[in-house]
RNA sequence: GCGGACGUGGCGAAAUUGGUAGACGCACCAGCCUUAGGAGCUGGCGGGGCAACCUAUCCCGGUUCGAGUCCGGGCGUUCGCACCA
């Protein structure tokens, strides 16, 4: 930037100052870490996006802009910081807008991935771009293929046919996780069971670990209850159900197992094995009927409906404790992914039973009476759920006994007579990994019909995805790959006999479950992770992103971490020490969305007021962890607060002293800037900067160097364009990101004299002016001295509250 | 239904352990500068009152010398989970 007339100052001017020092950035390397040699280092890791056709959302550039002031912060406070970024370019975001826009994934995702990269690298992040990853190139897919061997190596990969969730738009099967409502979560289709063989991560048997160690994790407490609430632990008993006449057993689940005596009727979910076996000719062809017509309803209608429905089977169990006869029946309220698929109703104590009992008009016996019933107390209209405030009765030997006890001593007493055992139960069901879709990994697992099941030696990764002109999905139930013969016929690696390849590829959550892993090693061809710079760089130091992914990608992430721990391949079992969830921005109240028309494209925001204020307006609108609403009025105020740090670089003297009182303002201020930067405050630590270039600049006085040079440091994190032009007017050749941040001085922050907030009777009086360390009595007298306190203290003085530096209360009366 | 988070000026918000409620910013008002201002600078800005003061953090109650903050009850917003046995 040059000015012909040197008398007129310069202004700032992001659109030159910007790129300046974002191709200085490049050309030094600033950015470039020496992942092999270091002695403090830092990962910050952020979510990697999805590249998507539109580009850029503001959302993102929230998100990866307080990870990396997060990220800049500890650069300048000493750490050597590694912060990569790539994309999450597989799956069927993807390929459902290549499909709209008559595209092709393996042409579209490169130029999404293009703009995205021009866009992130207008905004200014640290990030070191040697290092990005691609999840749907072959260098990085490979690695995906091979993670999925070993958890087929570790037996926690197996196939499996059952009832599965499928998407009828986008023709595919999802996990649990991606169905909402009954809803699949990415188009709203209600999703329908399907019976297809699919693949299964045994992730269910990392339950009690994924649960036992989020109390070790430095996590969102948002987070953490999120993942609790999803692996779903559940304190209670299976018991046996003696089947009349038959030799088999029905096994149920239950946390009640107190309330044993009041079971009056067993259910089995409509798919349950044993209905076959128990169903009495009799009642076959009702049976069937009602099988076919839950078969055929799709979730959505299922949970929707309040109604209980449900059919008699024919045949009997025997009650353990009571030694009655109790029929069993179906039901489509009994679901068969949870627990054994099969309850114990208890309708005197249980809504749900209480409901279905009315409507098939079964018996309802009260085995648990509140404080105010009597054994005989009728129930009424609704069933007795308390569990806490009851004592059993109608419980023979039971009678009299709390709740709380009673769990434990009936479950004890089954046990002893061979009925049941005290079990805990997670809702987390195994991760359906299987997708009937193009664009992701083919899954690396060959089928041969002399070996069985084979899986691709690592020799022969990448299985490498075929260019398909025709992608789209259809009704088969397999992938379109199956569609390419050439592609699936393959020799069997062990026999070498004709065989098959599977066709389904893998789930994109499988892609993002170990990227952070890739980062550090995205040079290496030759092995997945380098075991040196994992040692070095992993666990991830602070892991910022979206609380959508609470429990998909956090979960996953946790249980492939924790399975390559267990193969040997990791010398730590949880991939993120430190996790914070950022908020939402949002606009006028409402998501931005295309159709609300509300959407923000920061290419326009930037161009027009900086991607320095941009940044910083998006920090300051809000606290980072809550999110807020996007209004176009709110920048020009950073903008302002830039353009004054500017001008006063730019006009600031060395001549003389810096003032005493402004530099004791500088000292606190860097005391809290640090602090609330650490701990996120982003928008505290800004006006905290305000504040203090307020004083700075207050009447218009000479500014001095040494009262804007720290400051620049500070400002550095948050808007890092100006601060390096800054930096660089005061006199400094090397970038302010290795200037270190400034030091404070302690005894700077304390003042000689303070106000002490004078009280009566806990109403505010006056304040005076007083030595820090002035004593209560001292302060007492001097406080008294001052009319309009000394007004307020009629009557004898009964309590003196002195808090020093801060208060004192007079208490009178 | 169960669980979490939240509720403060015209607006976004701050108050980290109970200690001056409203920092910082937007908007607004007044003034300065200017040929001009959608620029810059200075000051004001919860409500009432000339003032001393009074009043005020969703509502009601409590604990405390003192409550936005803690406790009990209610209302509202919002986000998870949801026939989970």
């Amino acid at each position: 930037m040059t000015h012909a007339d040197p008398t007129i100052p310069a202004p700032y001017e992001p659109s030159t100052v910007e790129p300046r020092w974002q191709q200085r950035w490049a050309e030094r390397g600033t950015n470039a870490v020496d992942l092999d040699h270091t002695t403090r280092p830092f990962y910050s890791l952020m979510m990697f996006p999805y590249p998507s056709a539109e580009g850029l959302h503001v959302g993102n550039l929230f998100a990866f802009t307080g990870s990396d002031i997060s990220a800049r912060f500890h650069r300048l406070q000493g750490h050597q910081v590694f912060q990569p970024l790539g994309y999450d370019a597989f799956g069927i975001h993807s390929e459902n807008y290549a499909l709209k826009m008559g595209a092709h994934p393996m042409e579209m995702t490169p130029r999404n991935v293009s703009n995205f990269q021009r866009q992130l690298e207008r905004a200014g992040l640290m990030i070191d771009w040697r290092y990005k990853v691609d999840t749907s190139r072959a260098d990085y897919y490979k690695w995906t293929q091979w993670v999925f061997l070993q958890l087929y190596k570790q037996g926690l990969a197996y196939k499996k046919a059952g009832a599965v969730n499928w998407c009828p738009t986008d023709k595919t099967v999802l996990a649990n996780e991606q169905v909402e409502n009954g809803l699949c979560e990415r188009c709203g289709t209600p999703v329908e069971q399907r019976f297809l063989e699919q693949w299964f991560f045994r992730i269910s048997q990392y339950a009690e670990r994924l649960l036992h160690n989020l109390d070790t994790l430095d996590w969102s407490d948002i987070t953490k209850h999120a993942q609790r609430n999803w692996l779903g632990r559940s304190e209670g008993a299976e018991l046996s159900f003696a089947i009349d006449e038959h030799s088999d057993y029905v096994r149920v689940f239950t946390t009640r197992a107190d309330t044993i005596y009041g079971a009056t009727y067993l259910v089995l979910a409509p798919e349950h094995p044993l209905v076959g076996t128990v169903t009495t000719a009799a009642q076959a062809d009702a049976v069937r009927a009602y099988q076919d017509a839950t078969k055929r309803q799709d979730l959505i209608t299922r949970k929707s409906v309040k109604d209980k429905t449900g059919v008699f089977t024919g045949a009997h169990a025997i009650n353990p404790a009571t030694g009655a006869p109790i029929p069993i029946w179906i039901a489509d309220y009994v679901l068969m992914e949870y627990g054994t698929g099969a309850i114990m109703a208890v309708p005197g104590h249980d809504e749900r039973d209480f409901e279905f009992a009315q409507a098939f008009t079964l018996p309802i016996v009260r085995v648990v009476a509140g404080p105010d019933d009597r054994a005989d107390t009728p129930l009424g209209d609704t069933a007795f759920t308390d569990d806490t405030g009851g004592r059993l009765v109608n419980s023979a030997q039971f009678d009299g006994l709390p709740v709380n006890e009673a769990k434990a001593s009936v479950t004890a007493w089954l046990a002893d007579g061979g009925h049941g055992t005290a079990v805990v139960n997670y809702r987390l069901h195994d991760w359906c990994i299987s997708r009937q879709r193009y664009w992701g990994p083919p899954i690396p697992i060959i089928y041969c019909d002399a070996c069985g099941t084979v899986p691709v030696p690592d020799s022969q990764l990448p299985v490498e995805l075929p260019f398909l002109a025709d992608f789209k999905p259809d009704d088969s139930g397999v992938s379109p790959l199956a569609r390419d013969a050439a592609w699936y016929h393959v020799p069997c690696p062990a026999c070498g006999a004709a065989a098959r390849r599977e066709t389904d590829v893998s789930d994109t959550f499988l892609d993002s479950s170990w990227y952070f892993l890739r980062y550090p090693s995205a040079t290496r061809d030759d092995v997945p992770f380098d075991a040196a710079r994992t040692r070095a760089w992993l666990p991830v130091d602070s892991y910022i992103g979206g609380n959508e992914h609470a429990v998909l990608h956090l979960l996953y992430s946790r249980f492939v971490t924790m399975v390559l721990h267990d193969a040997g391949h990791l010398d730590f079992e949880e991939p993120f020490t430190k996790f914070r969830a950022h908020g939402m921005i949002i606009r006028e109240g409402a998501k931005m969305s295309k159709s609300k028309g509300n959407v923000i494209n920061p290419d326009v925001y930037m161009e027009e007021w900086g991607a320095d204020a941009f940044r910083m307006y998006l920090m300051f609108l809000g606290p980072y962890e809550e999110g807020g609403d996007f209004r176009d009025a709110g920048i020009s105020g950073v903008r302002r607060f830039l353009d004054r740090l500017w001008s006063s670089v730019r006009d600031c003297s060395s001549d003389g002293v810096a003032d005493a009182e402004v530099l004791r303002k500088l000292h606190r201020t860097i005391k809290k800037v640090g602090d609330d930067t650490a701990r996120l405050s982003y928008n505290t630590a800004i006006a905290a900067m305000m504040e203090y270039l307020n004083a700075v600049r207050r009447g218009e006085r000479n500014v001095h160097r040494d009262e804007v040079l720290p400051l620049v440091q500070l400002a550095a994190a948050y808007a890092p364009h100006l601060a390096e032009e800054c930096w660089n007017t005061l006199g400094h050749d090397a970038s302010v990101f290795d200037a270190g941040w400034p030091m404070f001085d302690p005894s700077m922050l304390l003042d000689d004299t303070v106000e002490l907030v004078v009280q009566v009777n806990g109403k505010v009086r006056g304040k005076l002016n007083v030595a820090a360390d002035i004593t209560q009595d001292a302060a007492v007298t001097a406080a008294l001295a001052d009319a309009n306190i000394a007004k307020f203290c009629v009557g004898e003085i009964r309590k003196v509250i002195f808090v020093p530096k801060r208060l004192l209360n007079i208490v009178v009366g």
